[in-house]
Parts: C-alpha cells; sequence; structure tokens
DNA sequence: TTGTAGGCGTTATCAT
DNA sequence: ATGATAACGCCTACAA
C-alpha cells in the first residue's frame, strides 16, 4: 500500500522495472514488440503498485477520447432513456462509451454541459435539447469549431444541423385519426404542463385530423395544467362534468394519459365504452394498464441508433454533410380506443 | 476536428491579444489583477477566434475535474433514477456536475466505466452496482490508491468501504406485515426473473414476517419468471388457479406488482377484495394505477443525497472514516390492499 | 527490442 | 500588472 496521496504514475512503474516510460507504455498497449521477458516485469510492476493510467492524460495526448458525450432533459422519463438506450447499443458496440449529462430542464446545465463535453471530454455529443432556441449560438459555435454532434428528440430549425427526429405531427394525426375512425367526433387533447415548444406539433396533427375529417376546432377542448399528474386528473375531472359531449381524450403522452384514465375511474366512467383513451409514446408499461393504452410509438430506440450512427460517422470519416432524419410513428391499438 | 480549422488554443488567444498564456488564463478566470483593458481586449479575442479552452488540458493541470461520476445498472429503471436525481441535486448545489455511465448490466461495461472514471475523469463516484462480488477487487484497488467513492443500491458486504442503502428485509417485513393484519394468511412472494443478489433480502423480511406471525413458510409460494412483465403475468395466472387459496400477492418491485395486477384483471379478479398486492419502491405511477398501489418507499432520493455528501465530505476535507448508512422504509398503503 | 524527448492545452510559481 | 516556464501524465515519432 502506497503513503497517501501520492500517485504512482507511468514514470513509477518504469523506475521500478527498470525500463523506459515508452516501454511501459507499449506494454500497456499490448504491442508485440516487447520482449516477453521485460512485458512480464513491466505487469508485474503495475500489479504490485497498483498503477492506473491516467485517462486524462492519454486522452490529452492523443487527443481522442473515445467516448461520446448525450445531454438530456431527464432520464426519468422513458422516451429519453429509449433514446439513450438505443444509441448506447451502437456506440459500444463500436468502441465508444457513453457519458451522459442529465440537465434537469436547467437552461444553466445544459450550456455548462455543452461546453465541458465539447471541451474534448468526448469526441461527440448527441443533444436532446430542452431548449433549442437558447442554445443556437452554441450549436453554431460547435459548429465552427468541426465539433461532431447530433440533434435528436426536437424539431430543429437549424436547417444546417445534424437531426434525427419522427413526425409528431404525423403520429398525432394518426392516433386522432383512430379515434374519428372509431366514431368519435368530440375529442379533446389533454396537453398536460408540458411546454410550447414540445407539445406544438402534436397539437397541429391534432388540429390537422380534425381539419381533415371536417370537425370544428374548439379552443376550449384543450386541457392544460400546472403540473403533470394531479392536476391533469383535477382538470380532466372538471372538464368532463362541463363537456360531457366529449366522448374521447387525446393526450400528449402516456403519463398523461395515466392521469386521465385515474380521473375517468374517479367519475365511474368506463373506458372505452363511455370515453376513449389514446396516449403518445408507447411506453412499455401502457401494455401492463388494466385497460391496455393505447398510443403512439416513436420507436425512440431506432432514433437513438442512427444519431448514434450518424455520429460515428462524422468522427470517423470527416463526413461533412448533414443529415436530416425523420421517422414515421406509428399507432398501436390496446383496449383504451 | 481535422484539418478542417486548427483547434484554437489560449496560445492563439496570447498571440492575438499580444500578451502571455497566463494573463488570458487570468482572464478566463476572472482575475480582478488584470487591467481593465487587457483584460477587454484578451475578452475580444476570444470572441472572435471563437476560443472554448479544454477542460481535459485545465483538468490535468490542476488535478480535479469538479465532476462526479454515477454508475448506474440502467436508468430506465425509476429507482435508480430517483437516486441519481438525489445525487445530481446535492452535487450540483455543491458545485460539481454529474457524468452517468449506464453498465446496461453487463459487468465487462461495469469494470471500464470504474476503470474510466477513477482514471482521473472524475474526482469522486457513486456506484450501483450490479455485480458487487465480481467488482471488489476493484474497489480495493480505489481504495488503496484513495480514490473516493461510495457503494450504494445494495447491501455491501465490505466491511470498510462507504455506503448507504436501505434496509430491505424491514422493508419487506413491514409489507408483509401489513398484509398479515389486513388478515391474510396465504401470501405468495411473486420475486420476478430477478438475480438472487438482488431479491435475497426481500425474500428474507418475507420469510421474517411468516414467521413472526407463526405461518409456515411455503417453497411453492415463491413465483419466479424468465422476463419481469409478460411472463409474470402468465405464471401469474397458472398459480392462481393453481392456488386458489392464496389472497395477497408480495412483489419484489412495483413493475413485477403492475403485471401481476393485469394478470388478476385477466382472470376477472377483483383488487383488493379478491386478492390484495403490495409492491416495492412506491414508484410516482403507483398512485395513478386505477387501483393505487400499497407499496414500499425506499426514500431513493434521500439515499442519493446522502451518498452525495459522503462523497462530497470525503474529497473536500479527506476524511477517512467509513460511512454506514442505512435508511429505513415506509409503507404507503392505497387502494390495492 | 528499447530509450529519448517533444508535444498535448492549462495552470501556477516565480520573476520582472 | 504581466511574462516565462515548469509541471500535469501520457503517447509516439525518431533514435539507438
Amino acid at each position: 500500500m502506497k503513503e497517501k496521496g501520492k500517485k504512482i504514475t507511468i514514470y513509477d512503474v518504469a523506475k521500478a522495472a527498470g525500463c523506459s516510460t515508452a516501454t511501459v507504455s507499449l506494454v500497456l498497449h499490448n504491442d508485440k514488440r516487447i520482449k516477453e521477458e521485460t512485458r512480464n516485469k513491466v505487469r508485474e510492476c503495475i500489479k504490485t503498485l497498483n498503477y492506473k493510467p491516467s485517462y486524462l492524460a492519454r486522452s490529452l495526448a492523443i487527443q481522442r477520447t473515445q467516448s461520446i458525450g448525450i445531454i438530456v432533459p431527464e432520464m426519468t422519463n422513458p422516451v429519453f432513456s429509449e433514446l439513450v438506450h438505443g444509441a448506447e447499443g451502437y456506440l459500444s458496440q463500436n468502441g465508444y462509451n457513453v457519458i451522459i449529462g442529465s440537465t434537469n430542464q436547467d437552461l444553466d446545465k445544459e450550456k455548462l454541459y455543452l461546453d465541458m463535453l465539447s471541451g474534448k471530454k468526448v469526441d461527440g455529443l448527441i443533444i436532446l435539447p430542452t431548449f433549442l432556441s437558447e442554445i443556437e449560438d452554441k450549436l453554431k459555435d460547435m459548429q465552427a469549431m468541426h465539433f461532431p454532434f447530433v440533434v435528436t428528440g426536437v424539431k430543429s430549425s437549424m436547417k444546417n444541423v445534424n437531426y434525427v427526429s419522427t413526425n409528431k405531427v404525423e403520429g398525432a394525426f394518426i392516433g386522432v385519426e383512430h379515434l374519428i375512425h372509431r366514431g368519435h367526433k368530440n375529442i379533446a387533447f389533454v396537453r398536460g404542463s408540458e411546454v410550447e415548444e414540445h407539445s406544438s406539433e402534436r397539437l397541429e396533427g391534432y388540429i390537422k385530423a380534425l381539419n381533415v375529417y371536417g370537425i370544428p376546432f374548439r379552443e376550449d377542448y384543450i386541457i392544460k395544467s400546472r403540473q403533470d399528474f394531479s392536476d391533469v386528473r383535477e382538470k380532466v375531472r372538471g372538464f368532463k362534468k362541463e363537456h360531457p359531449e366529449v366522448t374521447a381524450l387525446f393526450c400528449l403522452y402516456d403519463f398523461i394519459a395515466m392521469a386521465v384514465m385515474k380521473a375517468l375511474y374517479d367519475l365511474k366512467l368506463s373506458i372505452p365504452k363511455d370515453v376513449a383513451v389514446v396516449g403518445y409514446d408507447n411506453i412499455q408499461l401502457g401494455e401492463y394498464l388494466p385497460v391496455g393504452l393505447t398510443s403512439i410509438d416513436g420507436n425512440n430506440y431506432k432514433v437513438g441508433e442512427i444519431a448514434a450512427r450518424i455520429l460515428v460517422n462524422q468522427i470517423t470519416s470527416d463526413a461533412e454533410e448533414i443529415q436530416h432524419i425523420i421517422l414515421t410513428p406509428k399507432l398501436v391499438i390496446r383496449e383504451s380506443t
């Protein structure tokens, strides 16, 4: 056991093994040029000294970290964690390890992570922005310095930036269309507490579907709330009493749909007989609700995978062309409709 | 990235501003010693050159990263993400940023992250191990080199290692006790597909409760499965047909409880009239199920926070005493019992 | 097969 | 108030 505080470096190993740091370095990388004998000697010293190389110093020297960063708003949301999971799969396949920075929807943190990670802590970045418009400057800077990154999880307004995403307008459209096909005319949109930026596309799809099928859009059919769970539950109860004619609820995402369903149970209403419910995201849990939840699947796993592929390609092949990939969501029908 | 544009360093800024790198560095850190005039000049050059400091080089120089790593089995599990969230709160309060390494329950990845992050990429580590016994060696190494870390999320068998955790034996005990108080005698334990290591404590608590109340333990009341969701659902259906006398199910965790509830609905049974269900972890969703789920709350947010506090304390004050903290879980009663 | 030495981008200690 | 320059720990031509 070493003296406290004294960190042991490649130099210590070299001294102990009676060779140069270069030799130790080569042994560390299993270079065949080193004689069996010296190699063993070095390995022995590494063991007994309990030497661990500094990835920091190594990265600085080789100008590469072999790790890529993912910036996410929060990991409690299954949509994000699925996406991350998809990216991780591809990346670790390809020799990269993944570092996640969770911003908790905090703009300063988002900026900080952007700076930190692009400051060479990682070789590239997959960004799921919470505040896309506020970080455009930083993205431009990153582009200017040719730091590889891809944006995902939102519609990027920057035309010259890599991004992969899903068509949420289309997703909402097929969800509402499905409701219409089921005979519903009075369909409300439960928007929860989500910010404009992350709900506008789905709202657009909702309105589009109504238009296409000649159903007038009513502003008062949009249910907003302050928080996602308890407040939605309350608001929906109130809404349904005021609007008994409404027989279907399209929800911004599955968690909201769960709160909505809870509210309907509170009112002793049956799903889908009295009211039909459609969610968005198709989280795994939806299948295990007592009444399985019909939902829109954005295939987030795939989104993550594709983002990772684009990123790795850009890093390794120095490709410069911008890629925009938009996947089309699928309707998953269960008992709630 | 490549020859596209040479990466611009603090040296370039110094040259452009007609001063030394030392001066630039001082400006970068808002040191008051620098004359207003030069400071502005330097800032201007930084802007126009679009200079971003290398956190890598900086960390190497100051021997500190101001970031701490959290190694988790997976982020899709709310238990882990809550814990991480708790840690993040405390850490960012205290000027650290957090880097998450998700191992996806892969031993090699777990080892890799351990090496990487302790290789000075971070100043300290919070570890939620999947394979505690397999990484003990690495933990010992880290101790030997005085690298700060704390283990959590499991019972650590290493007596001389920091860890904070919850008493899952106790948690399961109060869950099963609650069921017994409700008049149940025949209580099954739904174990799902979880590995021995992560279910043994709760099993112990289950058995203990039975013993205390004079109920014989039956091996065939333990329901195992291959996967967590669809398989549990199937297995529970089969089990309930074979054992109609069983009126209560204690589940290893809430997700399993959800699959269990689904199975009971499949059988047209009512909860809690026909069968009572208790989960574990008290995930937020439990409240929003049509029949609210009674569960055990381990206060994982707090666990993460405490782990973070211990870690920071160890880093900053060089404290050497080992800390073992065990929180006691609470019963949260809802409609399922 | 192995050693020498310069470089990676910052910081920090002396000087000036 | 600012500048030189030696660390920080490792890699890698280029030598030997």
